[in-house]
DNA sequence: AATATAACCGAACAACGTGTTCGATAACAT
DNA sequence: ATGTTATCGAACACGTTGTTCGGTTATATT
């Protein structure tokens, strides 16, 4: 990939995440983008068809990071599956959250963030099936149901936590979690 | 009131409910409310000062004529709380909704619908608060996580049925929340 | 019935955001 | 050195928002 394209590529997700920081996902302009990244317009727009499109490859990397098995953690990063028996993924998924890289707290936390969840959520699936065993289903509902309750327990739990402005520790908040799933 | 006033204020209501069931709500744009309800512009943002309030006084309305406890009910209308001992208030509820007056399915299931379920969480909670007693709380986890998670439940519980196309009678989503919480 | 009040109309307006176009310039790869 | 490709930046058309204002019509009051 050329550079130029490399650089502008960053320069815009890097004033995309500072931005998300100071204000919500829809109140964030295209114009604004483009003077913090201090590019031009049509610059933006042959690297994204749409803010929505933006959001979307800024997830796809996001959620790449930390979701994905594939990679081989070169710099001593724990990976989200990686951990002995005595915590979960989901402890460490709580941890990993904590520490707010890429500003994703901002947009669990923001307002009309409806595309984010949609991503995320397609994500947690992945990861809340391969962990069903650990939940007790209770025999009257169907599994869908209850894949979809542990799911929306989850990001509910999370942004909770946010709300309250994380002030618990992530094994206090995963404790909270086991207790009602 | 104005007869007038009273009349302008119905045919935008009528009007909103009619574009809900065809759109989400930030598709719609004020002049398509006002080419429906068939009023001048200015008419519109003299009665709201915006699209969102719009919401809010459509919420307050919807709300108040499911959740308010204050009304007489004259014309044989069974009141949420109002309610024998075998069923409960949230198999009502969960009934109610499953007739759909005033579209609210619709802005239950559009996207971008935030404000809407911000005015949705803060009837439910009164509600919940009432009912705290009918759940059992884990002794280790704090109140105010416990009654944000019944909310959030049935919220979800909701959503997921109406994604499902509300194939399941109410008396069974019933028994799918009493199951999770 | 006459009058005052208040709501409505509707057209025009400014302001803002979106997404596109195009010729010129600069960086890149070979 | 040369051809390719990204970027620039200004201008543009378009749609939406919320306001303004003079004229019209319905309502309430007497």
């Amino acid at each position: 990939m050329d550079r130029r394209q490399r650089k502008t590529r960053e320069a815009i997700f890097h004033a995309f995440t500072k931005l998300l920081s100071q204000k919500d996902f829809n109140q964030i302009t295209v114009g604004e983008i483009i003077e913090v990244a201090d590019i031009g317009r049509a610059t933006f727009y042959s690297h994204f068809e749409t803010k929505d499109y933006l959001l979307k490859a800024f997830c796809e990397e996001l959620f790449c990071h930390i979701f994905d098995t594939e990679n081989d953690d070169p710099h001593g990063h724990r990976h989200i599956f990686d951990c002995d028996g005595s915590d979960s993924v989901f402890l460490h998924l709580f941890q990993h959250l904590q520490k707010n890289d890429n500003n994703i707290l901002a947009l669990l936390a923001s307002q009309n963030n409806d595309l984010f969840l949609k991503y995320f959520r397609a994500n947690l699936e992945t990861l809340v099936e391969s962990q069903l065993s650990l939940f007790e289903r209770p025999t009257n509902i169907p599994e869908a149901f209850w894949k979809n309750h542990i799911i929306s327990t989850f990001i509910e739990t999370l942004k909770w936590w946010i709300a309250g402005g994380m002030i618990e520790t992530p094994e206090l908040i995963t404790e909270y979690f086991f207790s009602v799933v």
